[in-house]
DNA sequence: ACGAGGTCTTTTGTATACCACAAGCCCCCC
DNA sequence: GGGGGGCTTGTGGTATACAAAAGACCTCGT
């Protein structure tokens, strides 16, 4: 067989038929899910699937599908024979999910210290030792900056799955931002623990970025657990409702 | 309305309507996996929905959520129009996963060594503290106990999230569990950091708990580093599929 | 004989029809 | 008048039918 490489051919990019509606649907309904106000309305939020397939566009099946997906990642809640509903974490799921985070991005942090090259290490400062600026006014933007580089941080550890498992996880706690840091100065307290994580991982320090990693976290656990009163204590179960973990 | 708690009545208990064909066949197709030698095959296993139906009796739809789940929960892998296979973890996944143990159940040492009674951890000591003869030549029952020693540790910590999390890690674990203590005296060393950390728990040093577990459990991924070169180091991808994470 | 092309089979993806169950309501009986 | 039972309606759960795509294989032309 020739080396057609070299011939003229049309410029032609392979087209994903690999997106099923199935995921397209998972997308479109945790964008969704993530860009609504969960906690701030009074009752469980009620997802009716002939309606989401009519809005869709698709029949049931894949909807179905997408929202057994997100029923795994913790999102949705299935009650048989009821309905569906999106799921609101109580203060003590939350400061589970924190627990969870804190344990992950520690070890990711140790990590960092002695897989990161100086480069990348260097990369993360540029990119979030610049905002020392007063946050209180930016509150939006500081909240992504601020996921933004407990991601980083994480992707520093080198372990794929750490960063897997923590991106839904962030995407839960998005949804309670206003709690972890509309309070008291905390964003200019955060800013700074995030300096001297940077500066213990500069140092390779692995035990001093661990647990200043994990101090920091239990921070906003203890925050959470402080002023997270009005969010919902009780699972609100209607029958014992199927349970699943987060994802 | 009268306390009716007094009267005799029937003593039913609610039948579960809840458990829905999804779940059953989920639960089913998972033992199957579980118990099967993933490893030992020299090439992919295929799985075929409508076989599957065939034989669980049930139509391909639940047998098709089932599937989505087992996919999030990274069992089985879809290949668009391909079919479904059995997921074989790459030597570095499975590193990964022992490194997501070792963070979470290092965190979850640390906390119980303020959250545990000292009842917990004594009974901790009696169900694993008995194995001081040789496992070698029960190797099966050994591996149970040393499982279960790690199940306990962590729900030792007080965090229900920890506990799912590493449940089906676990369960990936049980598959290559002939690497894990097959060579050297792995399991009389184990042993011995099992009672190490026991005694760091009755010492409430939570420091030293938490690095005990990590070293231990890193010691497990360089055990795999070293003799796991077996495993199949590429992911055997046709096509690029849908890579999942563990769940 | 060899390769390109078409076709056939297999297997998944999607749509639709049907069924079982739960809640709410109303009516009938006590 | 009150309460229980059945009916109505709406919802999710299941089964099945249909469509599309990928791989295997066969055929025909050169």
């Amino acid at each position: 067989m020739a080396d057609v490489t070299a011939l003229p051919r049309l410029k032609v990019e392979r087209l994903s038929v690999t997106i099923s509606l199935r995921r397209l649907a998972c997308e479109a309904i945790k964008r969704a899910i993530t860009e609504m106000d969960i906690y701030g309305q009074p009752d469980e939020i009620r997802l009716d699937e002939r309606q989401l397939s009519e809005d869709l566009g698709v029949s049931r099946t894949p909807i179905r599908e997408a929202l057994t997906v997100l029923e795994q990642e913790g999102f949705v809640r299935s009650v048989p024979r009821r309905g569906l509903y999106v799921v609101r974490k109580t203060k003590r799921e939350i400061i589970e999910m924190i627990t969870v985070w804190a344990a992950i991005e520690s070890l990711a942090a140790r990590l960092a210290c002695t897989r990161a090259t100086d480069a990348e290490i260097a990369r993360l400062r540029a990119l979030f030792g610049t905002f020392d600026i007063d946050p209180s006014e930016h509150i939006s933007e500081y909240s992504q900056a601020n996921m933004a580089f407990h991601q980083a941080l994480i992707r520093l550890g080198g372990c794929d799955l750490m960063s897997e498992l923590t991106e839904n996880l962030f995407i839960h706690m998005r949804a309670i931002r206003d709690v972890t840091i509309r309070q008291d100065n905390r964003a200019q307290r955060s800013i700074v623990d995030h300096m001297n994580i940077i500066a213990a991982l500069e140092a390779r320090d692995a035990d001093r970025a661990a647990r200043l990693v994990r101090e920091h976290t239990f921070g906003l656990a203890a925050h959470v657990e402080t002023y997270g009163d009005h969010l919902h204590d009780v699972p609100a179960a209607p029958h014992e409702p199927a349970r699943r973990t987060f994802g």
